[in-house]
DNA sequence: CAGTATCCCAGGAGATACTG
DNA sequence: CAGTATCTCCTGGGATACTG
């Protein structure tokens, strides 16, 4: 596996590269939450423990510009704005549910109680 | 899902924890890399890409604190150091497959040719 | 050969303030 | 409500030098 270049940023490995696009403290969060249904910004903003606004719609433009989420926008007062996932989306939901599994089954192993 | 504490640092998720463990730029490689043989530390200092003594001597000894891979020292000259997979560690590797594929569907994807 | 010790920097993320 | 703009801070990792 040699290096690569992608979006002006240099690679050595596919792991790398997956974890560019879906990797970083929020993005798997996102997704995971966008599994099954729509959900708002402010829904989102919510319910992702800690995240500011800027973190959030930082995360949020770079999946949709990546193409794993879409967004609607509804032209109400005030407005409403929905993200979906995509299929491609899709297909890293099932990676982040592997490695949620794992992640699960480490904290076991390392004696992390789940609450 | 709640916070929780490891080792004196505050997680929000299980694919965190993992990340915290296996994640960074070099524990993939190395672990990927012991998958089926023992290697020693030039063979692996030679073998991955732009890795510094630091790097790789930091990331063996948290490897090795947290299980997922073991050491044995020959008392040769000059001395020789073997790594080797534990059994926390094939489970590592199972994820990597996987991570490592799903990066090779997402290279294709967005056009990135593998040489 | 197989590492450790120092020093340094970039970029991911936090805090705060502001807007259509 | 749904964001963007600044500024700051911290830590993962780079560079270099040294040792049993």
């Amino acid at each position: 596996m040699p290096d690569f270049v992608s979006d002006k940023h240099l690679f050595h490995n596919p792991v790398e590269f997956a974890m560019s696009k879906i990797g970083g403290t929020y993005k798997m969060p996102i997704l995971w939450r966008l599994k099954d249904k729509a959900w708002r910004y402010s829904e989102l903003a919510n319910s992702i423990p800690h995240i500011s606004d800027r973190m959030l719609s930082k995360s949020l433009k770079e999946l949709l510009e990546d193409g794993f989420i879409s967004k609607e926008i509804f032209p109400e007062v005030p407005p409403r704005t929905e993200y979906n996932i995509t299929e491609r989306g899709k297909k890293a939901v099932e990676i982040i549910s592997t490695l949620r599994n794992y992640g699960f089954e480490l904290m076991k192993d390392f004696g992390i109680e789940e609450k």
